[in-house]
DNA sequence: ATGGTTTTTACTGCGTC
DNA sequence: GACGCGGTAAAAACCAT
């Protein structure tokens, strides 16, 4: 096995111990500075762990600690859970609104007289009409807890959120819920709402702060951007850049060129079919190499996802592109 | 389902520090 | 000898049909 590939897989097991830990709650006892010894403190606001003295970051984007009622299954939800009536899970409602009995009797038993059995069906009517709109409310809260979590998980802007829960709520509306869960359509509004703003993240980023495998969240994202006819193109692989560029600590320069490579890939034609991260990632590998800062084609692997392979076979293509530009 | 394309995996060889 | 890089064959994933 290639070390390249036994990083790649430590780093990922090791993304999904910090976050069930994070889930179960359980903090983190660290209150030494590795650095300096110094005191950490944790600057939740902007989701960092710093050290008081010397300024060091000690952790970066850390999932935020969402309100208290979210739980995500039936156990976590009972601890958590301080007051109500036992509840069970088999009603939308977990059994907790008032429901009007269907046998026209009132509570001795006694049949009713037509008159008052006319009132009970129209109450029942009403009742199960606004109990359905209360299910759909609170189906919406999960729903944006759901997408704010995973949003901030990413290190996404506020407008994204918003477009999210937009998408979410069309679909909502739309009734495109029944046969898919919650998750599913919660994580592929925000996967698309990233697209549209500009601020693309990979499926595999997505699936990662999801509850759900990948597979699905492509599934359900197809189905709804179809049903809802969203208008997304593809995404363009400059959006990649800045983020590459700063988890790499490269140069505005390093950034700048990347960008300049991507562009005239894209006039040459270089660019179609070719998937737009690998493209990025290529551009940013090879900008380092223009400008003197050189990154290693594993660490930008590392930070893009993409294999070194896949990188090497890019980066030729975006410099022959180049090349050609030059000539005429 | 199928076939064509792209990406990944796994492995090998070469040069350098 | 470990590391960075290049290349390759075969498997896997992806996509449109």
């Amino acid at each position: 096995m290639s070390e390249n590939v036994r990083s790649y897989t430590d780093e990922r097991s090791r993304r999904e111990t910090t976050e069930s830990e994070t889930e179960s709650d359980s903090e983190r006892e660290r209150v030494e500075c590795p650095e300096c010894g110094g005191k950490l403190v944790n600057d939740s606001e902007r989701g960092e762990t710093v050290c008081r003295d010397c300024g060091l970051v000690v952790e970066e984007d850390e999932i935020d600690h969402g309100p208290e009622w979210r739980a995500f299954d039936s156990k976590e939800k009972d601890q958590k859970s301080r007051v109500g009536a036992p509840t069970t899970n088999m009603m939308h409602d977990k059994g907790l609104s008032t429901n009007i009995g269907w046998q026209d009797k009132d509570a001795y038993g006694n049949q009713l007289s037509g008159r008052q059995r006319e009132k009970m069906q129209r109450l029942r009517t009403w009742n199960e009409r606004f109990r359905t709109r209360d299910s759909k409310e609170r189906n919406l809260k999960q729903a944006l807890g759901e997408i704010d979590r995973m949003a901030s998980a990413l290190g996404l802007p506020d407008n994204v959120r918003e477009t999210a829960s937009v998408i979410y709520r069309r679909a909502l509306d739309e009734d495109l819920l029944p046969g898919r869960s919650i998750e599913g359509v919660s994580t592929s509004s925000l996967y698309a709402a990233a697209r549209q703003a500009g601020t693309p993240r990979s499926l595999d980023e997505i699936a990662n702060v999801s509850r759900v495998e990948k597979d699905e969240i492509a599934r359900t994202y197809r189905y709804v951007v179809r049903e809802l006819k969203l208008e997304i193109q593809p995404a363009d692989p400059e959006s990649y850049v800045p983020r590459f560029a700063s988890d790499l600590d490269l140069s505005d320069e390093s950034e700048r060129r990347a960008r300049q490579l991507l562009q005239t890939a894209k006039e040459e034609g270089v660019h179609s079919g070719k998937s737009p991260v690998g493209l990025a990632a290529a551009a940013v590998y090879a900008a380092s190499l223009l400008t003197n800062e050189k990154v290693t084609q594993s660490e930008v692997s590392e930070v893009a996802n993409i294999s070194e392979v896949t990188i090497r076979n890019r980066y030729h293509e975006l410099l022959e592109a180049e090349e050609q530009v030059q000539l005429n």
